[in-house]
DNA sequence: AATTGGTTCTGAACCGTTACGGTCCTTTCA
DNA sequence: TGAAAGGACCGTAACGGTTCAGAACCAATT
């Protein structure tokens, strides 16, 4: 029977010949694929587990490339995509057990995410992305840390001192307002605490008091939440010269805020963004460019060709500083101040 | 053990405890997904079949907000999106029979398909989306040739009967190029037969003869397809005043190209496309808009209330016509002519 | 005629789970 | 005190494939 449908050449054409007519006469709809799973021990599918709603996949630019190179690497292999649904709200991790997946991909998650332990705890292989390196499995991110690190010496050559930020969130529970620097710390988002300790070791090495930054969080990921995220640190400090915005979502927001404030960019305010999105590139934005597309690419890859090797792989790719059009020095020099011993 | 897992109230606390114990200690990581959809004869998860790459999904805008409305509508039910590939260029149904799921959507493919065929022998509950009504199976879509009409009225109105045509694909041969009779009527993608025969009928009623207007259609969806599919109508007829693209992305591509020849929209050439998409919307693009999200959503709904119903269901969502600002009246009148009797 | 080799075909075991029904023990009530 | 009722626990039979060992068959060689 089985050998009929997938074994041709293990016997003669007549019985398979006979085999098929009567299947289809009594109505067999072909093999059942989970069945064939089972046996077989292969699902011929990749699990991808993001935070997120499900459906945020599909609305956040970075995630869209993600998600696009990722399923070009499945593509190649032949093996389908599944999106587990992982409601951050609910702690409920039954959807994690419940997917019949060979493998798991994990995007950008809490390092502290049930869903997570969840999925480590199943006995596949794994990828992280844009995760802390848990040693145990294959990871694929950048240098998060060197990259803004960058940037920021790029800010600090221009001249600017006194800055504002506004990153995404930190952590599961939400906190739109300003971040006490136990919280940047303690941050479970290993992007966001990478990137903020980045700026905060530039900063600092320039003699900036980091702990005087206005640094503001916002949890919902928009460009809403940029520009009321920078109307947040401007009514605290008018005075900052640069808005720093850890994603390009981000800083698009921004940048409407500063132009509703009437405020000319980069002559007025220098903005900066991070990831290098499509949108942000036909607004001449100052970032830090990633390959979204490459890192799902290379997580599928991973993932994908996971023989039995002694210890778990680590990739980082090369990021790009883009400087646009949004940044420029610090008008005039008499109100340039800092804060610093 | 099974209980211990999944039934907690069907066994004493203690009991439960060591059940676990124990089977931490054996290193029994949880009761096997794929066993357990053999079992209970749940996937816990939808497939959905386009047959594009599956990377596809992630550069199409309209492909976009239809996958983030299914997605919607999976997250409700708690069920994973699986992304069955499906490669265009191989007859290779294999993936759609190793896929293991609950049901099919299935998202504008050519009703030739194989892949479409090897789902609806599948025994699972199955809806198609921008194709056309199978009777067999519930069906979301919009009434493509009606908004195409309307469309084509209002250009009618402004005066345009001089006309050029640019389209997606019509079938899965590769025809970059000019479309014949044959070939309009023979398309296998529903949404394209039925614009483009919005259109005949709306511009036949209106005295021009169709089989005389250049119609190209081109086999990749981007905005260089527009482009150079503008180019060739143009080429071929300089003297055409509204240029009508099938998609929004062509028609952005259209506006490039005419932007490229100095021709200014809309006093030099009238520009429209069809689906509203973001980008479109932004260069204030004459279009029709249809609720991609919606139709994802719906499709995904139908799919999981999937109850033993007498006759499958057929739902068409409202479209709305957006007159922009790259449609106008033709220029002047004199030099303005048109085929007919 | 018996042995050998090769091919085609059949049957049984196994994959890991859940559903179901039966046993056993404890409690309750006449 | 005995019977009935109920709860906790356990054993077994599918679910629907794949795989593999070995039976059956046929032809060729010794």
């Amino acid at each position: 029977m089985s050998n009929a449908y997938n074994r041709p050449d293990q016997l003669s054409p007549e019985l398979r010949r006979r085999v098929l007519d009567t299947a289809r006469r009594l109505g067999y709809p072909g093999p059942d694929p989970v069945a064939r799973s089972l046996r077989t021990r292969k699902a011929g599918a990749v699990g991808l587990l993001l935070t997120e709603n499900l459906s945020y996949a599909f609305r956040d630019p970075a995630a869209i490339g993600f998600l696009e190179g990722l399923a070009l690497a499945c593509e190649d292999a032949g093996t389908g995509l599944l999106l587990v649904p992982a409601n951050p709200e609910r702690e409920d991790v039954a959807s994690v057990h419940r997917a019949g997946v060979d493998g798991f991909v994990v995007y950008s998650v809490p390092d502290d995410d049930p869903h997570l332990a969840a999925v480590l705890e199943r006995p596949v292989p794994t990828v992280v992305c844009d995760q802390p390196d848990l040693g145990t499995v294959d990871r694929v991110g950048i240098d998060d840390r060197g990259a803004m690190y960058e940037l920021a010496k790029h800010l600090i050559s221009l001249g600017h001192r006194r800055i504002g930020v506004v990153c995404m969130r930190l952590a599961r529970d939400r906190n739109d307002g300003f971040v006490t620097a136990d919280r940047q710390h303690a941050a479970h988002f290993h992007v966001q605490r990478n990137r903020l300790s980045g700026l905060a070791e530039a900063f600092s090495e320039a003699g900036v008091d980091w702990s005087q930054v206005p640094v503001v969080e916002r949890f919902d990921h928009n460009m809403a939440s940029g520009a009321s995220g920078a109307a947040q640190v401007l009514d605290r400090d008018p005075q900052v010269t640069a808005l720093i915005c850890t994603s390009d979502v981000l800083a698009l927001g921004a940048l409407t805020e500063a132009a509703r404030r009437g405020l000319r960019v980069p002559h007025d305010i220098t903005v900066t963004g991070f990831d290098g999105i499509r949108a942000g590139e036909e607004a001449g934005l100052t970032t830090v460019r990633q390959p979204v597309m490459e890192k799902g690419r290379a997580a599928g890859k991973l993932l994908l060709d996971a023989n039995e090797r002694s210890r778990p792989r680590s990739v980082n790719l090369a990021t790009e500083l883009i400087i646009g059009k949004t940044s420029g020095a610090p008008r005039g020099g008499a109100e340039e101040r800092w804060f610093g011993p």
